[in-house]
DNA sequence: GTCTATAACCGGATAGAC
DNA sequence: GTCTATCCGGTTATAGAC
């Protein structure tokens, strides 16, 4: 969930079909609890002790799943970029036809933030997680994220041809500062903190309006 | 660097004075080797034969300067936010007496993103490891940023107090905003992408004035 | 103050019973 | 498929020589 995905094209989907095996449902089990585990101790500090337990099993039975302690780190992430981009997605199209390119930025921030807020321990894992791991799956990730990336882009890329955004900013350092206070409220957010469609509300002002008021001289001092 | 601490005062100074023992700069380099260590492997990657070799010297030697890897790893985040708090309050001060409370806010989202991305391993070790280390660390550090974080929110009320800024945001979520937006880039900044001075100014722009073009019909649709 | 050696421990991975 | 038992490598921390 960086935006900044920049190689080989994404992976398949998300999964979570219906008509499961017992196998794979077992395997998802163990996925779900890897994401939950990851998402509070991060690579290093999540032991696949821990992992089993909230699985529901010992520590060994995980390697019938998988082959690998990496192996299951790389699913999560994969499984984390997959989940926000189908919510992304699916947010998308659900607008009216003729919403505007500033709403499907506006429905972009509150989307992903909910979904890393309150979704998807898949996703925000994903965020604590990258820069934690080893170069090689950082690659791989960086690779499962390039879609998605792409997804900022041409919704800033849009918005400005239509004359909805400003033409004179980088759209680059845009996307890093947008996705990245997003990413960033991992770090801070509690519950407590209301729900994050709020806290979405107050980013999306921010980014399209400023703190300037309207009518204030444009150099400042 | 959070912004966000809330418990006791800080501790004292970031140290760096001149006239220090031999046994003080040894601990120094240490220290160094530790920011930098950690800021590439972060908390649990980061071994003390690492840290020991690009201090040059053996890991047990390690111990003779610390009592343990923790209080290693807690000196460097102690003296990560004390090092960005000196610049901030540096840097603020050397500001011309007439400056304007926006002019204040551009120049300390400048001074953290520099200080961050380019000269203080400190810093960008501290951020990246909040999140990875022991809960009675984390306590500590919220500790230790609590006058950061009271600098910050002094910021942005005078701003408002002042009219220079909206009075209809919600002061603490743009705190979070901006801060995480400057923290994060220590997750994708490479010295390839430019100086971070160039980098602030493009988030100054966004953050004061917004993507929305000056013109433009408020309701966005 | 720093070194070498080693104790003590821990977590990932494997083997084989069930 | 899952369990128990165990191996194995690596890391923190300590002891004692220099």
């Amino acid at each position: 969930m960086r935006s900044d995905g920049n190689a080989e094209p994404a992976a398949a989907g998300a999964g979570r079909e219906k008509g499961e095996a017992k196998s794979e449902r077992t395997r998802r089990r163990i996925l779900d609890a890897a994401a939950l585990v990851l998402r509070r101790k991060g690579f290093a500090g999540a032991r696949l002790s821990d992992i089993a337990r909230v699985a529901g099993m010992q520590a060994g039975s995980l390697y019938y799943h998988f082959s690998s302690r990496e192996e299951l780190v790389a699913e999560v992430m994969r499984t984390g970029v997959a989940e926000v981009q189908a919510r992304m997605q699916a947010g998308l199209a659900a607008l009216p036809a003729d919403a505007s390119h500033r709403d499907r930025l506006a429905t972009a921030i509150a989307l992903h933030l909910t979904a890393v807020l309150e979704q998807s321990d898949y996703a925000s894992a994903t965020i604590k997680l990258f820069g934690q791991v080893p170069k090689d799956i950082q690659k791989q990730q960086l690779a499962n994220e390039r879609a998605y990336g792409k997804q900022w882009r041409q919704l800033l890329r849009d918005a400005r041809d239509a004359g909805e955004i400003r033409g004179d900013l980088n759209l680059s350092a845009m996307r890093m500062m947008i996705v990245g206070a997003l990413n960033w409220a991992v770090e801070w957010y509690h519950p407590e903190d209301g729900p994050a469609e709020d806290i979405a509300r107050d980013f999306v002002e921010m980014v399209l309006h400023g703190l300037v008021p309207r009518g204030a001289a444009p150099g400042g001092r």
